[in-house]
RNA sequence: GGUCCCAUCGUCUAGCGGUUAGGACACCGGCCUUUCACGUCGGUAACAGGGGUUCAAGUCCCCUUGGGAUCACCA
């Protein structure tokens, strides 16, 4: 058990998006295979913007993904007395100080600097002040260094240095009482214990400012690593307008978690050629080293082919329950009668993309009535086809035994005794087991619906194709 | 605008001074085939530009250009 401490601090104020559930992934991988501690933090000091429900679906996300936690998870919103005593322990060694300025003292400074083109940064004016004003509300700010440099080395980018005079005293106490973000996650950072933090790439900018507060705490600074941000097709930041951002909102599209985990890590991580892992080979293979420094584009077509490929290679049985939300929407429920849902399954995933494919074309098993295609009646029917069907339903009755190569036997005499090709039947005997020209092979479609079912579809055809 | 980060096929990437620049998705063909798929074989396609360093640069350095992030009493 190595000591190794790592977290995932989502803040509550939507669903787990797909950038969120990679950094967890990231975090969570590092702490499987380094035999260390993953920690789930909830950051929610933003008390009017922090919901229960967004913490639920952020959980349920996670949950979904299979990524487990070790402790937590733990609410920001149950420590806010230990980071009054932090600020309050600044405050007295002078590490910080008590700033009245007011907000739209702050704003119109900030216009005015911008508008002169300078730096909209803290001017300080009440950094020299001596004594408090009593009775004037106020913020605290951190006192950072005018000068020098602040540096790390991250596991990711390698090293990044900021000149301290770009950084100004960060308010990390609202005059409401309230912490504030920078100055929280630097707290419970340093009081669990976390030795690497794993995050998004947007908080590069924040790192200096946190390694200096890390500082004036006396606390380690732990290692860092900023894993770059998922990008839309048209490389501007993902967003619900490239399509779906929430990671349960694939799994309603018929996305398999193993396929979305496999996707998530391969964007912007790669381990030579490979490009299909299991959960155990990427807890093996997996470095946060080898994680690519550039932003990558998510594509849903690749993600589509992982999620094709898991649906060919899954277990039946489990594939079986996870399809039976899928086809409650289709107001089909197996265990009303019709086949076993796996062998069902067995027959279809080798031609579904995802959950959803794999239950449309579950369908028609369970459907005693097909609705038949009319276009494609037209189009395979003949006068003719009825009388081959006929011969074809006749010499099934009474064939010794009805499963896949019994079947085709007897599809091969029977054309071969009316002089036909596969071709002149098969289409029609498509349409008159599934209703329509597109399904599994006609041959198995009959071994899983069973002699008496297949003939009764057939002779229901055969009236059909003759009036 | 300041600061910081980034840059190999359309996309994800391999490459860690010497390669016909490899793989995967997508795309386009062939094969397989009773449908749709799967599978299989093959193909198109990239080092942003310019300077250096070096016998040798996609690989190292600098500049340009182009992207992105961040500059709150949000997280």
């Amino acid at each position: 058990m190595s000591q190794v401490r790592l977290r995932f601090a989502p803040s509550p104020t939507g669903y787990l998006h797909v950038g969120g559930a990679r950094t967890a992934l990231f975090n969570w991988l590092l702490a499987r295979k380094l035999g260390g501690t993953f920690v789930l933090r909830i950051e929610d000091t933003d008390v009017a913007r922090s919901t229960q429900e967004s913490v639920d679906a952020i959980l349920q996300g996670m949950e979904w993904l299979g990524l487990d936690w070790d402790e937590g998870p733990f609410y920001q919103s149950d420590n806010f007395p230990l980071y009054k005593e932090h600020v309050d322990r600044l405050l007295a060694e002078g590490k910080a100080y008590k700033c009245y300025c007011s907000s739209e003292e702050l704003e119109a400074k900030r216009e005015k600097a911008l508008a002169e083109g300078r730096k909209p940064k803290y001017d300080g004016t009440c950094r020299k002040l001596e004594t408090d004003v009593p009775g004037k509300p106020f913020v605290v700010r951190f006192k950072a260094p005018l000068d020098g440099v602040t540096a790390f080395d991250d596991l990711i980018k390698g090293p990044i240095s900021f000149e301290n005079s770009e950084l100004d005293d960060l308010i990390i106490q609202r005059s409401d009482g309230t912490p504030t973000y920078n100055f929280v996650v630097v707290v419970d950072d340093a009081s669990m214990g976390i030795t690497t933090v794993i995050r998004g790439d947007d908080h590069v900018n924040n790192t200096p400012r946190q390694i200096l507060l890390y500082q004036a705490l006396g606390s380690p600074v732990p290692r860092f690593a900023h894993v770059p941000m998922i990008l839309g097709s048209d490389k501007t930041r993902l967003s619900k307008r490239h399509g779906a951002t929430s990671v349960m909102a694939y799994r309603d599209m018929g996305f398999l978690p193993e396929a979305m985990i496999n996707y998530l890590v391969r964007l912007g991580w790669s381990h030579g050629d490979e490009e299909i892992f299991s959960r155990e080979e990427l807890i093996e293979k997996f470095t946060i080293e080898a994680v690519g420094r550039s932003a990558g584009v998510f594509n849903t077509d690749k993600l589509l082919w992982l999620n094709a490929h898991y649906i060919k290679s899954g277990d039946p049985e489990r594939l079986a329950t996870l399809l039976l939300p899928f086809l409650a929407d289709r107001g089909v429920d197996p265990s009303m009668g019709g086949p076993a849902l796996p062998t069902v399954v067995r027959t279809l995933q080798e031609r579904a993309k995802t959950m959803l494919e794999l239950a449309d074309g579950a369908v028609f098993y369970y459907t005693p009535l097909p609705l038949f295609d009319d276009e494609a009646i037209a189009k395979h029917v003949k006068p003719e086809t009825a009388g081959y069907l006929q011969s074809l339903a006749t010499a099934l009755e009474t064939a010794a035994d009805f499963n896949h190569d019994a079947v085709e036997v007897v599809f091969k005499e029977v054309c071969a005794g009316l002089g036909i090709k596969m071709g002149q039947i098969g289409p029609a005997v498509r349409i008159a087991l599934c209703g329509g020209t597109v399904s599994p092979s006609i041959y198995e479609v009959m071994e899983v619906l069973g002699r008496d079912e297949s003939c009764r579809r057939l002779s229901r055809a055969i009236a059909r194709f003759s009036a």
